[in-house]
DNA sequence: TTCGCCGGATTGTTCAACGATCCAGCGATC
DNA sequence: GATCGCTGGATCGTTGAACAATCCGGCGAA
């Protein structure tokens, strides 16, 4: 019975573009645009906007307009200084049993994404596996920090920057990391995932502008 | 020569008025009267709450209206799980001198406001205490996080639940952690800082509805 | 007492308008 | 030829009014 307001699903449609790559960083949002593209009110807009310039999906320049956030220096060693503080935070409180199951299903699901050559499959098995062990933590402010973090790196890191290979490497850590969990080894498990993290950094450092 | 947008300084003077407590939680917030009393349009007003409400200050009921947040049940664990996460991992960095300074002034700051009894004073110090730990991570990310979390507690832990003494034992212990933090033993700072956060939650937790 | 309905109040959304601000282009000046 | 200043158009910021949808409290009927 619940009906998301239009502001909601505004927000919502325009996440779904940019999480796709439809909108690409730097790209200009015109208000009124938009709001004839989607049938809606220019200041039911603007309220989307709002919500998604508070998740720094876009960024808002005043008298001059919204766009699609881009990466600024800084902005890599920024993201991954969250996710090293939360995610290994998360994981090293160990979590119940089905939280941990959570995880492991994620990495199953890499596995048949991998043996499906789904490429597309892998990069959303990964994300599923580190909101899994944010998950670990029991906290909705960490999830929803979280989950904010893995759609700006969506936006920035997208499609287009990844390659196959990419993915492969992950797979065995993920494997590896998931069964310290599962055997109450949390200082392990941690160090793997901030080892993984830090190499994550680097190499998309190398990647993008450095 | 930058002037703030209306609805940025409706969302300012509405922060604020949370801040000092005019605004206590579950007060129900009209639009229209905002809109009046600060002598600005329903739909700017609009755009504030919308602010507000991503900061987890107000909360959206819709057709409803808005209302101040509350404390749910598991929100003070919550809150705490978020403050472990980032302060310990922020303080293991260490950071750098200029970083370490501003966590000693905080502490400074504390005692000057303890020997002139300034409780007021000795509350704003333990918040710049704490900033000043998430600051050392260099993260613009992080450091917005802290911020809207110490605006939460602000909100929920307010003067009214707070007595003197319960400012006094936080002194020495900044005073330790800053001390360790300066010497470079960042092992024994985070355990320090750990340490204060699980016993401030017991405490909070004991006072509220437990 | 409980149920259901009604009216007032508030929210959700749209629309039209106007001043403020920015930007590109163009001409004038050095 | 390059720089400066102006002008016009486009877009944003904000307002005010309007109307439907929804909620809430109260009142009457079963």
């Amino acid at each position: 019975m619940k009906v998301p307001s239009v502001a909601e699903r505004v927000a919502e449609e325009l996440r779904y573009q940019l999480a796709e790559g439809f909108l690409v960083p730097g790209a200009k949002l015109t208000e009124a645009t938009i709001a004839e593209d989607l049938g809606v009110s220019r200041n039911t807009v603007r309220e989307a906007f709002a919500e998604l310039a508070g998740e720094r999906l876009l960024l808002r320049q005043p008298n001059k307009g919204v766009f699609v956030a881009t990466l600024e220096a800084g902005d890599i060693h920024d993201v991954y200084t969250v996710r090293r503080a939360i995610e290994v935070s998360s994981i090293r409180t160990g979590g119940s049993p089905e939280r941990i199951g959570a995880v492991r299903a994620a990495v199953e699901e890499g596995k048949r994404a991998a043996a499906a050559n789904d490429n597309e499959g892998l990069g959303s098995a990964n994300q599923h596996f580190h909101g899994a062990i944010v998950a670990l933590a029991e906290s909705n402010r960490l999830n929803t920090i979280m989950a904010q973090i893995l759609a700006e790196m969506r936006l920035y890191f997208h499609k287009a920057t990844m390659n196959a290979h990419f993915y492969s490497d992950w797979l065995k850590e993920n494997e590896q990391i998931c069964s310290a969990l599962e055997a109450g080894e949390l200082e392990r498990a941690g160090d793997l995932l901030l080892a993984y993290l830090n190499r994550s950094e680097q190499q998309q450092s190398a990647i993008h502008g450095e």
